[in-house]
DNA sequence: ATTATCTATAGATCTATAGATAATGC
DNA sequence: ATTATCTATAGATCTATAGATAATGC
């Protein structure tokens, strides 16, 4: 047997388990029993839980990075907004055990803690030169304080819009989250920033993501 | 010893430990500790752990209804939001454990999950009762639909803020937030829908409250 | 020979309870 | 007598490792 498959079959079967109850609820031997292989056997891949969680996150990190890599050339409008919403969204559904003990797991992981700032700025960089897109092609009408809470507030709804989600709906296990909804709501946090027509082509956007 | 003292020394120091370390990290034993008194003696007070967190978000429950009751007769106007917001936020601190760990206690405590619906969604009418009286007081220049998705916000901002402001400083332990920030950024949430002068007026409220 | 796996277990918790002992209030 | 407290401990975890055994690839 390949130890490729074992240690890959545990990375995705942790990852199930940890979206699905919650990683603090979720015991290496919990994974192993779900695997059918012994723990001995699980600490041969891995040095400890923490190193799963960093492999994971790791992997979510690349994944978010390329979903956050912009248009390149031109200036980004309104239909790379909804695209790049749409596909963050579906970054952070795919590691959502991640943002549903976020605290949590930073608290108890350094370095997890540190990469994720990064990300976290790099995230914000996207957003602003998002806005700041917008912005160029005239579509704005909000000062730029605004347009610079904005950004702050983009990155919290959707950072923790799983977990609001979860909790409005007393749903707290695996049950599929309302993604549409997240991604219907940040779209409105910029509508009211925007100038006509601008701002009714992005309430048209919207209105197709809502519940 | 009246027990009545005993008694609240231990949820006194329980919130005090959830707070600093996150509910998850801080067993009973760790309370006893703590307080000096024997792991048992804290049984003899309190049935299980669950029923501490469980008076422990009885009384902020409390707390936090009183912060939500409106002005009352008069239409609500910036001051009033600007003053909920403030007393909200305070109350929210006070229990930031429950808001460190929310999706986690809830997915624990099926008696708290019920009570926290409840809670939001009182909380979502205040918001509600608030907007519309911006609205009656022709303050407000957006759609029914921004509005209505604006209340979700807000409430979603609030709710996570203390999360938020922890994930980014990379400070998961007890340090003190930037709450002031928690305000500012609902008002930056709320600022945008509004028409001239009453828009200004919020904007020059909310400067007020910038790091 | 090397790589993968299992068995068995140490050592650290944690929650909760039983039963003994001490303190308090009529 | 009742209320409060402590001691001691059961029973369930959990993480992680040592050491034996099985499978694999030259």
């Amino acid at each position: 047997m390949p130890a490729r498959k074992t240690r890959e079959r545990i990375l995705e079967t942790s990852l199930a388990l940890f979206n699905e109850r919650g990683e603090p609820n979720v015991s290496t031997n919990h994974i192993a029993e779900e695997l059918e292989i012994s723990p001995g056997n699980l600490y041969y891949h891995f040095r400890s839980k923490e190193d799963i969680v960093e492999q994971l996150f790791a992997a979510h990190e690349m994944r978010l990075d390329e979903a956050l890599t912009m248009p390149g050339e031109r200036l980004p409008d309104l239909e790379d907004l909804w695209f790049q919403l749409h596909s963050v969204f579906e970054c952070l559904w795919a590691s959502r055990f991640l943002y549903r003990d976020l605290v949590d797991i930073l608290s108890r992981h350094r370095r997890i803690r540190v990469r994720f700032g990064r990300l976290l700025r790099r995230a914000r960089e996207s957003v602003q030169r998002l806005l700041s897109g917008l912005a160029l092609r005239g579509m704005v009408a909000a000062s730029p304080r605004e347009m610079e809470a904005a950004t702050e507030n983009v990155l919290l709804v959707t950072v923790f819009w799983l977990g609001y989600d979860a909790a409005r709906r007393g749903q707290t296990e695996g049950a599929s989250a309302d993604l549409a909804a997240g991604v219907y709501q940040v779209m409105m946090l910029i509508a009211p920033l925007l100038a006509q027509p601008a701002r009714n082509h992005l309430l048209a956007l919207a209105a197709a993501y809502r519940r």
